[in-house]
DNA sequence: GACGAATTAGACAAGGATGTCTAAAAAAAT
DNA sequence: ATTTTTTTAGACATCCTTGTCTAATTCGTC
């Protein structure tokens, strides 16, 4: 009886977990806590509803373990991104419009982003204690090092920024301003609007923060 | 029998028709269409459940004229803030900044404005044209009627600006960047936040649009 | 092949929600 | 004051969902 509660779930049947998970995570997103339907959710993961309640035994435990299981993939895959930010940018603009980008594609436009922001905007206020987890570890820890990077930038004379956590935030906001609406309902964007859309934030976000000789940025900014 | 069927609602019920409605917002808003109790949202607005039945049919109905209804009022409050954009500014940033506090708080950041965001996110994909309107007729007309006058200031030398729809887009953008986190959950704000927020916001705008040179001298604005 | 664990299908009770109906009460209009 | 309309409270049938239980079956391992 190798009961082991924490560590090994034996067998392949973590794929089952799995995609429990993901079929939770499509379900619970599409139709909200209440809306969503267990024997749906089991249906779709393949796996008959028994199994669902074996392996989480609620459909309270199940939220919260697919919630937890996407904040954790979603934070995971956003610092992957962020350790690309260019550091040492050749060209600084078409740089940082790769690494924005990359970060949309792979943070904010994708699937598992837009579940995850939905289903926090939808329920956070029923489980206030994940979402304040989700805060602190993900958008928090990230803008908190996208400003370590941009500071780095400025130090190095590549841009002008006072506060750097401000400019991370703008440029996270910048970078959000195309994608936000369309994002909302099933709408895709096309591979080229996308990059049109990191140009757009990037050359925005340089015009107020980089030190480029097509604009006068002596005018130190009165505080 | 004077059932003018969409005139005149004929007496002081307009008031339980207005009750129910707000209740039902409220509800909809905190647990979802699925979620949702009519008996709640009956309870709520002070009213009896018969009645809910009777002013609107249906759940699903009922649900979309409370959709309709704040969207109108959300687009109604937009443009009357709008009408007050300081298209002959004495200090532009000061005038920007109040402009900006004053949509934020109206707009953005009012109880209104969060639910109907909320709604469209979590149930959008089932009323996509209840939701298509919304993003026509909303943040699309209120974005184009930005740029408008944002081409005005920049046309009398007061903003030095390409396209006026994207700054547009990012001035938004940059409004909301540090009161979509917080008015996720309740969290709210205080005033002084909010308005640190908004300098925030134009300063950066201006860096990245305003002329670097000097005021404009005086210029009559042509209609 | 045989054993034990996991999975499955289906039945099942309990509870909750929607939407309808009815008769009584309240409000408005004449 | 009377008449008409709206509102109310509650009962009600129907349906759906959750979560449990059981017996059969599959799967992996020895």
């Amino acid at each position: 009886m190798h009961n082991y509660p924490d560590i090994l779930p034996p067998r392949g049947h973590a794929a089952k977990r799995q995609s429990i998970i993901d079929a939770a995570a499509a379900v619970f997103c599409r139709e909200g806590f209440a809306g969503a339907n267990i024997d749906l959710i089991a249906a779709e993961a393949g796996v008959s509803r028994q199994t669902v309640y074996n392996h989480h035994g609620d459909k309270d435990k199940l939220f919260n373990a697919v919630l937890r299981e996407i904040t954790e993939r979603a934070n995971a895959r956003a610092f992957a991104i962020l350790d690309t930010f260019p550091d040492q940018p050749v060209d600084l603009e078409a740089d940082l419009v790769a690494f924005a980008l990359r970060f949309n594609k792979n943070c904010i436009w994708c699937r598992e982003g837009k579940s995850l922001r939905k289903l926090l905007l939808a329920e956070g206020e029923r489980y206030p204690e994940l979402f304040e987890v989700w805060r602190r570890e993900g958008p928090g820890k990230i803008e908190s090092a996208l400003a370590s990077r941009l500071a780095r930038l400025a130090h190095a004379g590549y841009l002008d920024i006072d506060d750097p956590d401000i400019a991370a935030r703008q440029f996270m906001a910048l970078n959000n301003a195309e994608l936000h609406l369309p994002s909302m309902f099933g709408k895709s964007l096309s591979e080229e609007e996308t990059a049109a859309a990191a140009r757009r934030a990037v050359r925005t976000f340089l015009r107020a923060f980089g030190r480029r000789v097509s604009r006068p940025a002596e005018l130190p900014q009165e505080a």
